[in-house]
DNA sequence: CTGAAAGCGCTTACAG
DNA sequence: CTGAAAGCGCTTACAG
């Protein structure tokens, strides 16, 4: 039964306590100094009269809202959906939520409007899939709200970043393949100017250059340039190409498709590295060859560092040098 | 260059153009009356100064926070991440952002923990992909906190549902294998006590007893009592069916590829047919047999029955009568 | 069309 | 260990 119809605030935990507001928000704060008497008085009104504390409340006053956004550009692939999972899972522990915003694929970037939205809504902390546009760099900067770009190295030092090590990915998948006896390797990319892109196509260079394979920069092509998938393929057939090395999964996955309606299979016609190692959260009966990311230990980083940036505690630095490890996992597109 | 430092209030924008903190108020909100001499003044002043409004203030005292929270169990199944971006997008266009809540696969229920994360957030409604606990449905009721559930029918009237038309599902599924010249059918699910599960379920049985096929309880396998996918697939092989209808593509998946850990495969040992359609989004080179849902279809219906519920337009009942359509699309596994 | 005052429900100094 | 007061930054009646 609950006495008040609705609505109960601190006032009725006073009110029924007979103590003041102020004792009441350190009890449930567990801020020092209160007795275990009026502890108990306090958690026994709270329980009678099902008091729920109001959130908006306590941010507007205490300046922080226990909320971290999440923003990427597209929550469909599911790189994105495991990593916030495990993001999502490790801030639980430290009594943070999570907003998820999206420019739903208008822009690769993080750009002002979408960032506005985060100042606005008081966010602790951001943890981005996206590259800030570079204009929006000197604004993240002096908003002071901690700022952690993930998979990717971004495009300005002031910016911290948990990235990937993209080039010894793109490294291992193509001397994966050119072990198997493969030169004509085509690299299939989004966006050049997306950091994690260009690190994968470093490393596809270097092994190349490594095994004296003349690089081919017709045996280039980013999805940016082409827009379709089915554009993709399409290019993809027309070169003289029997392996190639693909940005991510999810890209492999729309382009191995469409291949497949003009006719062309993997294995059969082309050799198949992909990147993200999707199919472990999935279990897909589709077993690519790729280069596998430890996501629950790159979101427990992520948090780490998050957290300790929210505290200002700067040895997060520590954390941030080394790039996340990669490894080859062996399918059968290869 | 930013005049003032640190923190633009509404009281800034008031001193910089000497007019109450009501007019500026109204400009910002678009509330009727000012001329359009004031809202020039305001909006340059709001301009120069860099304000951007604290929404955290604005809720505390509009009581409303433009935020939508949607729960589910498990992000990772694309059918929810596709859903939940079908969602937001939606929302988004009236100024709705979210806020994701998860129980991280501890119930396959939503609980009063997640609930009073909700309430005390002051969030203006719910979208839930998981059905309430029971013992929570008074509370939610009493709330008053706009409440749907979607993709299920619930345990109770008073919680309203977008719900599929599962039998109907169920059945379009089963006529096909049957169509097939399958006889031998199993039925696998997650648990018997989710709605969607019981809807498939009463497909498969309807379809079944239409054709004269007795149906046997040993072909009926859920999740709920294996544990494992690996269980469950080693308990498929034990039973003397060539045909599956499963819950859902994401444990059809799982399963088919333990399945073919044990050599058995798919369509070769058994022809099987999944629920979702999850291969569309994702463009999997995966083609299954499956039913499908027009999850953009749905997302839009869901919104605009929470924009409603949260308006007080009762009007929403009309959409929620009829289930959203299913279909088959038939794929390479039957 | 505009202004002055009150208040949303908390937490934070400051006293005692 | 506890209390009384101020205030976070807005919006909402209420006047004029």
């Amino acid at each position: 039964m609950k006495p008040t119809e609705k609505k109960v605030t601190i006032r009725d935990i006073a009110a029924e306590t007979g103590l003041s507001l102020n004792t009441i928000s350190k009890v449930l704060n567990k801020k020092p100094y209160y007795s275990k008497e009026t502890e108990r008085r306090v958690m026994e009104a709270v329980q009678r009269l099902g008091y729920i504390p109001n959130a908006i409340a306590s941010s507007l006053r205490a300046g922080r809202s226990k909320t971290v956004a999440i923003v990427f550009d597209d929550l469909i692939n599911p790189y994105y959906s495991v990593m916030t999972f495990s993001i999502a899972r490790n801030l639980a522990q430290s009594r943070y939520d999570i907003m998820v915003f999206s420019n739903y694929g208008a822009s690769s970037f993080l750009d002002a409007t979408l960032f506005n939205k985060i100042v606005s809504r008081k966010l602790d902390a951001v943890i981005s899939f996206l590259e800030p546009q570079p204009e929006l760099t000197d604004t993240i900067v002096q908003s002071g709200i901690p700022f952690l770009l993930v998979g990717r190295k971004g495009n300005d030092e002031r910016i911290d970043a948990l990235a990937l090590d993209d080039a010894e990915g793109g490294r291992l998948a193509v001397e994966h393949l050119i072990g198997r006896g493969h030169t004509r390797i085509a690299y299939i990319g989004a966006h050049p100017a997306i950091s994690a892109d260009a690190g994968r196509f470093q490393g596809y260079c270097e092994a190349l250059a490594a095994h004296g394979i003349p690089q081919c920069n017709d045996y280039v092509a980013y999805l940016s340039d082409y827009q379709t998938f089915e554009a993709l393929a399409r290019r993809l057939t027309e070169l003289p190409v029997d392996a190639v090395f693909c940005f991510n999964d999810s890209f492999s996955y729309s382009i191995i498709d469409e291949l497949r309606r003009r006719g062309k299979l993997v294995p059969r016609d082309y050799a198949w590295v992909g990147y993200d190692n999707i199919q472990r959260a999935l279990s897909l009966p589709v077993h690519l060859t790729t280069v596998s990311i430890d996501t629950d230990y790159m979101g427990k980083c992520a948090v780490d560092v998050l957290l300790k940036k929210i505290e200002g505690d700067d040895s997060y630095h520590e954390i941030l040098k080394k790039p996340i490890a990669v490894s080859l996992v062996l399918g059968e597109t290869t």
